[in-house]
DNA sequence: TAGAAAATCATCCTTAAGTATGACCTTCGA
DNA sequence: TCGAAGGTCATACTTAAGGATGATTTTCTA
């Protein structure tokens, strides 16, 4: 019941604003004297009520046009973390010990400190890094890891 | 002149409406032979029509009601761009020329390649990449790489 | 406009890096 | 089981990298 009237509410109020004016014509015929062009000024008064009553309930009753904004919200990966592309590394022949020199290179350290790290004596680190070279066509060891990091093979 | 008449086109044709309608009101009078409650029923069918011209005239005049509807999208960067870390530039006091060196020694490049590069001595390249080794608290260029890469210097 | 910062160049020296070659040993698959 | 591949080591040499110092010029900025 309630709901039949919120449904109708503008219905309801239309019929009520309608009968209202009515009664207010017929008071006004009442009690003021107009007798000349009483017609015409009546109507004329109900259509610029009932005009500005179509106006009130357009604005009520019009659905508003639906504006879609997309909003592009930006999230940053913090970190993507690296998978050894294992693929390049049987592509360019590169051993398991020669890899752990290439990363220790990239680590920023000097041939004596590899040494050091792998137990082995520098004349095994300046083999592997000149073998490296040769695999990575590289010249200088900034060019190795230059070229290590193209082939994901360091992070 | 014309002007005028489109701006007040809605007023006019409000009004030629208005006058259409009691010229077609008082022919109605005379045909028909409507005597009881014959106002009532023109007021009605004029507070009709005039509703539902102010209905019109509010859907031809107001400005659509727009409801705007934010859409947030989430886009992943599968790889985010190097952006220079310019305040750790700054913190460093890391040149412009410093940097590009630097870059050019993480690109692979011996020094004289850099001098011939930057049209300036190999000296010049030296001076460059030992007060970068200095800021940069590095011994070697790979440690510098190293470093240049943490502190977002370099991509 | 003076002075700091940046950029330039040079020279001398040391050391690490890179090149070339040869050799020995182990492992593993054809 | 043989040989290729991987790992090890050494020696000798060349070259590039790095260190220290000093100096000049340019470019900003307080």
């Amino acid at each position: 019941m309630l709901r039949a009237i919120k449904k109708y509410k503008e219905s309801i109020s239309y019929g009520i604003s309608l009968a209202m004016l009515f009664f207010l014509l017929r008071w006004l015929e009442i009690r003021l004297l107009i007798f000349e062009h009483q017609f015409e000024i009546y109507a004329s008064i109900i259509a610029v009520l009932f005009t500005i009553l179509g106006i009130w309930i357009a604005n009520k009753i019009t659905s508003p046009k639906v504006k879609t904004i997309i909003v592009e919200k930006e999230i940053h990966r913090i970190q993507h973390e690296f998978v050894l592309n294992e693929n390049n590394l049987n592509l360019y022949k590169i051993s398991k010990r020669e890899l752990e020199v290439l990363s220790l290179i990239a680590a920023g350290k000097s041939n004596q400190e590899i040494a050091t790290e792998l137990y082995v004596s520098i004349s095994t680190v300046k083999t592997h890094i000149a073998n490296l070279f040769e695999k990575l066509n590289a010249k200088r060891r900034t060019q190795a890891i230059e070229a290590a990091k193209k082939l994901q093979l360091l992070p």
